[in-house]
DNA sequence: GAAAAAAAATAAGATATCTTAAGAAATACG
DNA sequence: CGTATTTCTTAAGATATCTTATTTTTTTTC
């Protein structure tokens, strides 16, 4: 687990052993049950949270009561929500567990001080949050530009094992479909 | 000019007097036409640009032909392609004035630089990602969960002054509608 | 200031996607 | 293991949005 996230800290700035053990000490493990969750509708979300193993999903519940998800985090990712955690104010997006999750939690409090003392990380989560507004930016453009029934065979093409993963009305609500529709594309190829 | 990128610098990061003269240094005024382009289909991106007046916007034509406009960016924001930007890969984005503009070119050769010789301008850029990505985040909360009908009206209701500033159908683009439709909604209140 | 070009409006018909409702299949649970 | 709950499928009818084509209005250019 430790070596994943050094490896992975490793891709993007030169860590010794002592800065990486020094890190690692502002990350607290959290294992989560299918379900649970990280941050609640209405909670002023505080830390980011790394995953290791498992899968969660960034979700709203619409005016229409229909849950609406934003993204999903497998390991290695990072997940919060940071508009709520960095302008303090209350979440309307909840973090769930979608299986089994362990993360490490970063509080935002302790990420500052972390600033301080080993002020290289400062850009290695500039790096991380480039690379996830890119991810970001590449979605956007893909939704734009695709019919429902292109988005989803594309991603599936690209994420055919995570696919299996989540149950499809969730799939169905990160495409921006109806899980109705997403089955009628499906069995009309 | 140079006051108002002052101003939007001390928003997030101390900077003494010094320490701004050395940053402004590292950047480079260049007007625009309209209808001018900063960045080409097929070039790669090397710079940012710091709009100080004008509009620009930034699009990508799709299969259809179809100019897909990606965001606008107006003064006090910073616009590239960063996916080419840091990933070094052509940019099929498009980076073009829509009326004259005014910008500062950072190339991304003196930011790292910059960086180096000013270390909290890695925390200033950082901050500016956050703010970039947070804002990216609430516009795809913001088209998932209403219709047309409702953007285009919510995105008129916020930005009445901006609406007055491009022509329809870029703003119908952004939208992610026709200006078939556009009109139409307009139309039928 | 007139001609040319670009942008906006209108409207009819086409199509993608949603809604609703019901039944079938799969999974979780005691 | 059997019942309860959740998830998935199917299909018909409804609706939002697009396409195409034409006309009108506005803006640009010489």
């Amino acid at each position: 687990m430790d070596d994943n996230l050094l490896q992975y800290i490793r891709r993007y700035i030169d860590i010794s052993d002592a800065e990486f053990s020094l890190f690692r000490s502002y990350l607290t493990p959290l294992m989560l049950k299918k379900k649970e969750t990280l941050l609640k509708n209405g909670e002023v979300c505080r830390a980011r949270y790394f995953i290791t193993s498992g899968c969660l999903r960034l979700y709203y519940i619409d005016q229409k009561g229909n849950e609406q998800i934003m993204h999903f985090g497998i390991e290695n990712w990072w997940i919060t929500n940071y508009d709520s955690l960095l302008n303090n104010i209350p979440s309307h997006l909840i973090i769930e567990a979608v299986e089994k999750t362990q993360v490490l939690e970063l509080k935002e409090t302790s990420l500052q001080e972390l600033y301080q003392r080993i002020p290289k990380t400062e850009r290695f989560f500039r790096i991380i949050m480039e690379r996830t507004y890119i991810a970001t930016q590449r979605r956007i453009e893909f939704m734009y530009s695709l019919s429902s029934e292109e988005i989803l065979k594309s991603f599936i093409d690209a994420n055919p094992e995570f696919v299996q993963r989540v149950p499809q009305y969730m799939l169905a609500s990160y495409l921006g479909i109806t899980p109705e529709y997403l089955s009628f594309l499906r069995k009309n190829p």
